[in-house]
DNA sequence: TTCAAAATTTATAATGATTATAAATACATT
DNA sequence: AATGTATTTATAATCATTATAAATTTTGAA
């Protein structure tokens, strides 16, 4: 039964993250929506099921995932941090006009290849800006 | 005379900026101090030659010369905007342990050829974050 | 099962960078 | 000098995030 929650926690506990009931619907909704989310967005977005959630579950849960590299935190020059469920390295464009912030494909050796020397390199984000090809 | 001031003057009316006083100190800062300063770094450091300036000039100034583009506002995941001199494209690298904000070189054509295509690509930033030569 | 320690969550208030607003001052042009 | 415009100032407001401590839930041993 129950694959799918059951995926969800084993995320967790890959990741040394005890499973709660809050962990996981962050988790879901993380997986479920690849938008790049605020803390405000999820927080809102969960309160519908979970009436007794609280923004400091949502904002400590994102920290313990960030900690923990389930998630990768954006701040591509906004005033609020967003949420991105971390697979493959990919740079994130936004656009000015409309405000998404689009993921793009960047080849990991490419981007190995323009670290410093001599720099340990933990961390890699490209944040590009522009007019997206809608707005165009 | 006065080449010092000519020179930060010109800069400004270049970019079709009055070149108020609280202008000049403010640009003759970023071009003496390339350490990409906070803006209450630059009001502090600015207060003890110019007592009766405000922190809101710093901001709105610093807003001034970021929309005509002669610095270049940094956002490199902390809360607070750091401030660049700009000059060639860059990258940032900061250091997890001492703080320290480095600038390192990419080149201009490498960054050109990860552009997502169909986008109109107006500003590029690359921060990497780990531990720099001094902290290793 | 029961109980105590640990972990998680909640409610509330505080922080701190930035922005909004409107008054005061300086500047430029006729 | 007078007038309109730009700049600067002082003050208060905003708002995402963090700090704190109490309440609740979970865990694991007895």
């Amino acid at each position: 039964m129950n694959d799918h929650y059951d995926k969800i926690k084993n995320l967790l506990i890959q990741k040394n993250i005890r499973p709660s009931m809050h962990r996981i619907k962050i988790l879901e909704y993380l997986l479920a929506n690849e938008t790049h989310p605020t803390a405000d967005r999820i927080y809102n977005a969960l309160s519908a099921e979970l009436p007794t959630v609280s923004r400091m579950t949502v904002y400590n849960t994102l920290a313990i995932f960030t900690e923990r590299e389930l998630v990768h935190e954006i701040s591509i020059g906004e005033n609020e941090s967003r949420y991105d469920i971390v697979t493959e390295p990919h740079g994130h464009f936004k656009c000015t006009s409309c405000g998404t912030i689009y993921n793009f494909d960047i080849k990991a050796d490419l981007l190995a290849s323009i670290e410093p020397v001599d720099f340990k390199v933990m961390e890699r984000d490209v944040y590009f800006k522009g007019i997206c090809p809608k707005c165009l």
